[in-house]
DNA sequence: AATACAGTTTACGTAAACGTAAACTTCTGA
DNA sequence: TCAGAAGTTTACGTTTACGTAAACTGTATT
């Protein structure tokens, strides 16, 4: 008999000033996730109340806006995790989407890959050009003559 | 004697049209990339010209939009790949610089993990659900008697 | 009762990243 | 020579994702 409604059971409902503080948003960030329907946090009279599934997808979004999705590919993505278990059709329909939403994501892998190969690069090039100097001020600075 | 003014090798320049067809974005686009600094075509008489290295640099661009970097910070990073090199002072202050891009880039890759394992999980559950189906359904659908 | 604090709604403001329209030039082929 | 294509500048418009201010409510503390 474990109930699925959350504020059932022991799990304490966070205000939205500690979810601020936790996730490091504003509070006007997530009224308006809210307004968008990103959110949809219970109330205790006109008091929003955030439980652990709230989190959760505040978890997902904050994810998918560092990656640089807009709030729209969010509720997609978002959307997809909370699927209706449909029948075959719709199913496939799920499938595909994934599909589409996977090679965005391993092109942003790649991407990532190659501006990290490249600011290796520059690192490299840049030891090597401390290591010159070091070089060549050797005995002039700080290891002087003593 | 390989210069390094490109248009001086045997390098054909693009024009502006050429370039939005190449890479997909439109020429407004293009324009406004120049007027915020990031690209610098060099002129034949009005018309831009577009030689191999503004073509690394928009690609570089594009990649970092990919990845939803603000036009600042891909300012920031391109401006890396070009570092004047300095003296050990400026050089450290690079590494710096390098070091934070590397961090972000891992925490994105990260990101990216994550989403891809929970895309994983929602398709394999999909799957299994569309084999049940099949199961139940096994007989009365394409697969008849025969 | 007064003050403070956290939260609420409503509404206008804003920065970023372009879109779009207007009016003009420059070259090229018929 | 003239139409059409491609390019140019100038300038205002638009969407997204919030910021910010005003005015109000409820609860707790002094």
């Amino acid at each position: 008999m474990s109930g699925q409604p959350n504020h059932l059971s022991g799990e304490r409902a966070h205000s939205i000033g500690e979810l601020t503080r936790e996730f490091g948003v504003t509070a006007r960030t997530l009224r308006f996730y809210e307004e968008r329907g990103l959110l949809r946090p219970r109330r205790a009279g006109q008091r929003r109340l955030y439980d652990r599934g709230d989190r959760t997808r505040l978890k997902l979004i904050l994810r998918g806006r560092r990656l640089g999705f807009s709030l729209d590919e969010i509720e997609e993505i978002v959307s997809l995790y909370e699927a209706p278990q449909g029948e075959a059709g719709q199913l496939q329909l799920l499938l595909d989407r994934i599909a589409e939403r996977r090679a965005e994501l391993e092109e942003k892998r790649r991407d990532i890959a190659a501006v990290l190969r490249d600011l290796a690069r520059v690192e490299a090039g840049c030891l090597e050009r401390l290591d010159e100097l070091g070089q060549k001020s050797a005995g002039t600075k700080r290891g002087g003559r003593a």
